[in-house]
DNA sequence: CGGGTCGTTCACCGC
DNA sequence: TAGCGGTGAACGACCCGG
């Protein structure tokens, strides 16, 4: 018989001794189903040494591959880098003697090496089958009496997959789960502090189990039940991952099962620690936070505000104890311990369209998306191209690291302009790529021949036309399906379902297309050439050279530009110079914004401007930066708005006196003096005592913990000693202790002058006493 | 030994 | 556990004159 399933999540299992693969899905009738494939066959290649016959080396290295499970071997075409190469496939009796026999039989002295020998089976079930996690697929299935037998679920034996098109997922039943853990002192510990409360909110019914007083074995039996009775398909968290792990521990000192998976199984650590909940997506939004570097603290909070939800005063981790051994106010706590499942699972609604789409692109497993990082994501798309080539996979080894140079910045003159227009190359480093068939496979060495070849403009790096490399065909599928998808966009109804999936899809597909450059220069990557991301930013830098030039023959005044974008004075000549480099340079621009008028220092990556909407936009300048105290980062964003609207240096330097004398009365909140900076390594590791590493040091010795990633926020004190050993952490010090001639001089003035030096202000006149009866500046 | 210069370390931001 | 280009604060080694 025939099933129509949305694949929710894949696991290997050993089955009768023999590997099988599960897959996990939702019927089109809304049913969940387990498919057991036993059929899969576990194997690798191995490249024969130069000069050796590959079927002699399959005869010598047999009787060796079979005692490590090697079943069979065979000489097949295959493709290394794009060059048709023949090797030998080994295939073995089980995944786990994989590793072992391609790391016996790569010593042996007749291959180069082994590949694909690190993919698990899962992955390759799904290369091999051409199925893609969280889509639909159609399976020919029979029913089979040694299947496992699980509630709720019916289980077949596959006997045949193939995917489908349909896009819209099935409904999908999803639980938000918060746990409630308060520590005595400090963080709590799993061996000593009990789980104090569980909430979950499946969209409809909330439900809470607490602590009854003795133990939170009644509780944690609770939310088990209630996880098997509403069955869920997706499980969603905030730091849901470190949650499995502390039940995992009480649910031992009470003796529990934390049977969660749909096969009753513990949730397990799968790759990058991820955690994974057999037959149920676990996503832990936590991992999604950390993708944003704005944030400061990681509460679910903060996450949930910077994502646009507006949520209230939360009361903080610290003092949970306090509010749950006073009766009066305990209630507060569980009533947030509500409000964070549902929030949970308002961001869920949000975010999911996008995760599928992730996962749908990518082939990664829904859960595994939110994990991986963004170079992880491009490897498993390459992955999938490669596969469809024919091009074997190469295995991740070290790689020595060798810099090249990136885009091209142009430097500002100071001053205002006004009416001016950013020009920006659509998606520049994809469509390079793609133009110049730059690809680690299409690439030339060095001495080798080649007739028809693309040279890099500086170091000459040749790559050839004559045969379509994984980096191509990954640009060239994702700059066409996002096209595609913009179009179908375009006659969607706005606020439809459809429209937030393609939108969703076509978003991914550019992030996705977008992050191959940096892929194919990071070394961790399998693909990694070095001589692949230094071409196309060559050819980036000779790009963007040949549009200035045009710009400049037109009689154009260049004010700006920074490696796919330059800054002119807009005239009639604009859309001349865009459609000659569409017709010249076959490349795609658009025009990005248009500035009313613009500051620049006399620094690059730094300025600011009033856009044609009025709107005030600042890059890199100090109010766009972590690392500024508050007060300093508001000062210079009112002086720069006082200058682009008014163009008054009275009116904007009286500003910055004002505030200056603000804060030496002490007016200003100690909160908005706050400096904040990250820990990049752990505080011993520094060379230098800086301020925020002396902070750190004094909050790990007060019995703080801070690890590396973690934000550190400190304010400079009185004293007279260097300004590192003056920085105390905020949450230490009382603000009549606060430095404030420190705020003035080294926060406020620097940011002030910054724009105001390009008005010839300078430190002397701002910090001058106006004088009575005349102008505060400009009178002399 | 205090004050200045200057190279280094560090964090963050732009694209 | 994607890349390079770029700015600017603070440290700390060093030099200098006293």
């Amino acid at each position: 018989m025939k099933v129509k399933l949305w694949l929710l999540d894949l696991n290997q299992e050993f089955l009768s001794g023999k590997d099988a693969v599960f897959l996990w899905g939702i019927s089109n009738a809304g049913k969940r189903v387990l498919l057991v494939d036993d059929s899969v066959e576990s194997f690798f290649f191995l490249k024969p040494l130069n000069g050796v016959d590959p079927d002699e080396a399959v005869r010598a290295a047999f009787p060796e591959g079979k005692r490590h499970g090697v079943t069979r071997m065979e000489v097949c075409d295959k493709l290394v880098l794009g060059k048709p190469v023949r090797v030998v496939k080994v295939c073995v009796d089980r995944s786990d003697n994989v590793e072992k026999a391609a790391g016996r039989l790569e010593k042996l002295k007749l291959f180069e090496k082994a590949y694909e020998s690190d993919l698990r089976l899962s992955t390759r079930y799904l290369l091999e089958k051409n199925l893609t996690p969280s889509s639909w697929f159609e399976a020919e299935v029979e029913k089979n009496p040694f299947l496992p037998s699980i509630p709720n679920v019916e289980a077949f034996k596959v006997n045949a997959v193939r995917p489908l098109e349909e896009e819209k997922p099935p409904e999908l039943r999803v639980m938000a789960v918060h746990l409630l853990k308060v520590g005595g002192k400090g963080s709590p510990k799993p061996e000593y502090d009990p789980i104090v409360a569980i909430s979950t909110y499946d969209g409809k019914e909330l439900k809470q189990y607490r602590f009854d007083g003795k133990t939170d074995r009644f509780l944690i039996e609770g939310f088990l039940d209630q996880v098997k009775k509403f069955d869920p398909d997706v499980i969603v968290g905030y730091g849901i991952t470190e949650d499995w792990s502390y039940l995992a521990e009480r649910c031992k000192r009470v003796d529990v099962q934390l049977e969660v998976g749909r096969n009753y199984a513990k949730p397990h650590t799968s790759v990058f620690g991820h955690v994974s909940v057999t037959g149920r997506i676990n996503i832990d939004l936590f991992h999604n936070a950390r993708e944003n570097p704005q944030l400061t603290e990681y509460t679910l909070d903060e996450y949930a505000e910077s994502l646009g939800f507006s949520v209230g005063q939360m009361i903080p981790e610290h003092k949970y104890s306090e509010y749950l051994s006073n009766p009066l106010i305990a209630e507060k706590l569980f009533k947030q311990s509500e409000e964070c499942s549902k929030l949970i699972y308002r961001i869920w609604t949000i975010l999911s369209d996008f995760a599928i789409q992730l996962s749908q692109i990518t082939g990664l497993p829904i859960d595994h998306v939110f994990t991986a990082s963004s170079g992880h994501r491009a490897e498993a798309y390459l992955i999938r191209e490669a596969y469809s080539m024919g091009e074997l996979i190469p295995p991740r080894v070290e790689k020595p690291y060798i810099p090249y140079a990136g885009g091209l910045v142009l430097q500002p003159q100071k001053g205002v302009y006004e009416n001016v227009s950013v020009l920006d190359f659509s998606s520049m480093y994809p469509n390079i790529m793609l133009k110049y068939n730059i690809s680690p496979d299409t690439y030339v060495q060095e001495g080798k021949e080649c007739e028809d070849c693309f040279v890099s403009p500086e170091s000459k790096h040749r790559f050839r036309k004559d045969y379509r490399g994984v980096y191509t065909r990954m640009l060239q599928n994702l700059l066409a399906s996002r096209k595609a998808v913009r179009e179908e966009l375009k006659l969607v109804e706005e606020d439809s379902v459809k429209y937030r999936i393609l939108d969703a899809r076509q978003k991914a597909l550019k992030i996705l297309a977008n992050t191959l450059y940096g892929y194919a220069g990071w070394v961790g990557a399998r693909w990694y050439l070095r001589e692949v991301a230094e071409s196309a930013a060559e050819w980036g830098r000779y790009t963007i050279r040949m549009a200035i030039k045009k710009a400049e023959q037109l009689g154009m005044k260049i004010i700006y530009g920074d490696t796919d974008s330059i800054f002119v004075i807009d005239g009639e000549k604009l859309n001349e110079l865009s459609r000659w480099i569409e017709h010249e340079l076959e490349l795609e621009t658009r025009v990005e914004k248009k500035y009313r008028r613009i500051l620049f220092t006399e620094a690059k990556k730094r300025y600011g401007g009033l856009l044609e909407n009025g709107r005030l936009e600042v890059v890199g300048l100090e109010v766009v930066r972590g690392d500024w105290a508050e007060i300093a980062k508001d000062t210079q964003l009112e002086v720069l708005r006082i200058m682009l609207e008014t163009m008054d240096v009275n009116k904007a330097v009286s500003y910055v006196r004002r505030i200056m004398a603000e804060i030496r009365e002490g007016k200003v909140d100690m909160e908005k003096m706050v400096i904040w900076k990250r820990m990049t390594k752990p505080p011993e590791a520094y060379e230098v005592r800086a301020p925020h590493v002396l902070a750190a040091l004094e909050l790990s010795k007060k019995g703080w913990r801070i690890d590396v990633g973690d934000k550190v926020g400190y304010v400079i004190t009185r004293g007279t000693s260097r300004i590192g050993e003056r920085a105390k952490p905020y949450q230490l010090v009382e603000s009549k202790d606060i430095d404030y001639e420190y705020y003035v001089k080294n926060q406020i003035v620097p940011a002030a002058l910054r724009i105001l030096e390009v008005f010839g202000v300078d430190e002397q006149t701002l910090l001058r006493e106006p004088r009575k009866g005349l102008m505060a500046f400009g009178t002399e």
